[in-house]
DNA sequence: CTAACGGATGTAAACGCTTTCATCAACAAG
DNA sequence: CTTGTTGATGAAAGCGTTTACATCCGTTAG
């Protein structure tokens, strides 16, 4: 049905290892017969069977990204980022969801992956610390992004800074009563960004002689209805605050919305720093924390074409990298209405 | 390395055909000796290598996705329909991005899926109609989403009848000025999406009695800031609209913002209708029309893998989908404000 | 008791490549 | 003129499965 690697040596009047050898740019091969392969094989609209050379190499020429969840934003640009240079380098990209059943366990467990990609970039590190030790310990060329793991080369924000950098902002308008949207994960071990971020936040509260009051930390799901339903619980409180911190900007969408519809205003009544700088973030006027997540995910994939790329030397230094983030203030952050009260 | 047929065979003590038949439910097989198989690949953890089995079988078992992006809104949803249906129905998803270079073309000329997908979704139908054919006819199965084709099952919106849905919603308010985002793109057979909706915009003009004024109707890219650029065209022009249909959410939420930035109010000075339902809409109270991106990637994954499934008959009629929308009124319009003038 | 049958199993030939190794020609050096 | 050397090429052995076909054996029908 469609021509195989001998039709294109019995129409250059070569052997199949010489075509294989042309058609692959390696050396030894006369300029003439490879201009002569190629014409065949183009002539023949040739394209060598992904399968068989994958299996007669021994590579798979394909990189898994392993993720919880496609579909948010977080997650696309990741993804974007990624497909973009593996298919850049001439690998294919092959995204594992973690969604269905079993999740991360079963994907540990059956190795769903094995022998299917030659490398992995395992997002949000869904696996546990012995877990990612027992896939490098296999041989798995593997990158984390989100998580900082000792056994592999990974790509982090410094979260706890980036949110000292957001509730500081806070403190520095005169908020005294701050709230976190955000909560913390079933596990800190496979997703430490919202408990790190916790930390700046109480870190900021300390440099301003705040003391935490824990009513105020709410988780949020990372969900615009997570937000909604943490800001709510904030507003129904007795003293609510006047500035929230949300670790994402999802969530402080969903936040904003409810206080609005509660007859509020922002940045008037409460102030409002997000998390991410997601693209209609901008349009809504939202503060907020940067991180260029697409560049992020290009970073992981360029790390892992690299490791899969033939050492010559001894196993290379894992590279840890701290991708920077950035406030960027816009218009749901003000003065809290009070502080007129203190100044009166 | 990693355990082989072979040495699940000798485990077992029995053939590698054994072990292969057993291993995939096939039937004639001693109920004790699938027992045996099993354990004893189970105990060596055992997986088939996929490329040396799709080799063999000459099935992939895997599906290609071809969309023109990943990362907005739109692409991520249908992804992750597509993934998890394909997940649950043990294929992997091998995806396609138009971005790279040559795009569309270079994919058809390379046809870099061949022989590594079993069948293939296009999204937005980035092939011209001859194009798909030579595709069907070269035995590949397909199903297209966004635009629909004769040679293959297709998932399609009522597009005209979806923007009459919305324009209406606004005619029916009083507006007579009104003006669409979206624009007329390079080719209407690979996306004709805008153009349908195009359509719908002027029918409903038509009985609403108004003529369509050409500098109304502005390109928006179907983005964030495609959909300011357009707006701030609109508001540049002499007799500005008083409502406006995007024809994303998106390009929506990008115009509603150079509204404010002029300061104009939304809806009282201009009302505004997106499409799509985007997440973040219903907190922004931004009225749509609804679409369920999310069911449509998993239609089409269902149709595609049913497409695969062996025929025992004659080859199916393709199936042509039309998916519902829905008016979601929220409170981005309202009555246009010199309504109150033609009262008075 | 024999022949035919059918279920369980094994043998071995693909599947379409890559890659090692051998071969061969041409040419430089002795 | 031999002997090395080097670059171009081909032969053939895998790579780890699937699957058509053959074989074996216990049943059942005649």
């Amino acid at each position: 049905m469609s021509a195989s690697i001998e039709d294109v040596a019995r129409a250059a009047s070569v052997s199949v290892a010489t075509v294989s050898r042309a058609l692959r740019g390696l050396p030894n091969v006369a300029p003439s017969t490879r201009a002569r392969v190629l014409a065949a094989a183009s002539e023949l609209r040739y394209v060598a069977d992904p399968h068989a050379s994958r299996l007669a190499a021994r590579r798979s020429l394909t990189i898994g990204l392993a993720l919880p969840m496609i579909g948010t934003w977080y997650h696309a640009k990741l993804f974007s980022g990624v497909e973009a240079v593996v298919a850049a380098n001439g690998y294919d990209v092959l995204p594992f969801t973690m969604a269905g059943t079993g999740g991360v366990d079963r994907f540990l467990e059956d190795l769903p992956f094995r022998k299917r990609v030659d490398g992995l970039v395992v997002v949000d590190a869904p696996l546990h610390p012995d877990q990612l030790g027992r896939l490098v310990g296999a041989g798995v060329a593997l990158v984390t992004l989100g998580l900082r793991s000792e056994q592999a080369p990974s790509i982090t924000l410094d979260n706890r800074a980036a949110a000292r950098l957001a509730v500081s902002h806070l403190t520095g308008l005169g908020h005294r009563r701050l709230a976190i949207i955000g909560g913390v994960p079933d596990d800190p071990f496979r997703f430490s960004a919202p408990v790190d971020r916790h930390r700046g936040y109480v870190d900021s509260l300390a440099a301003a002689g705040i003391t935490p009051d824990p009513t105020l930390a709410v988780p949020g799901n990372f969900s615009l209805e997570g937000g909604a339903e943490a800001m709510q619980r904030l507003l129904g409180a007795s003293d609510p605050p006047t500035a929230v911190f949300a670790c994402s900007d999802e969530m402080a969408i969903g936040a904003m919305q409810v206080v609005r519809d509660a007859g509020l205003r922002v940045p008037r009544d409460v102030s409002m720093v997000g998390f991410d700088d997601h693209d209609v973030s901008a349009y809504l006027g939202l503060t907020t924390i940067r991180q260029d997540v697409t560049g992020q995910g290009e970073r992981a994939a360029r790390l892992l074409i690299g490791l899969l790329a033939p050492t010559d030397g001894a196993t290379p230094v894992p590279v840890h990298e701290v991708h920077p983030t950035r406030l960027i203030v816009r218009h749901t952050t003000g003065p809290p209405a009070r502080s007129a009260d203190r100044l009166g």
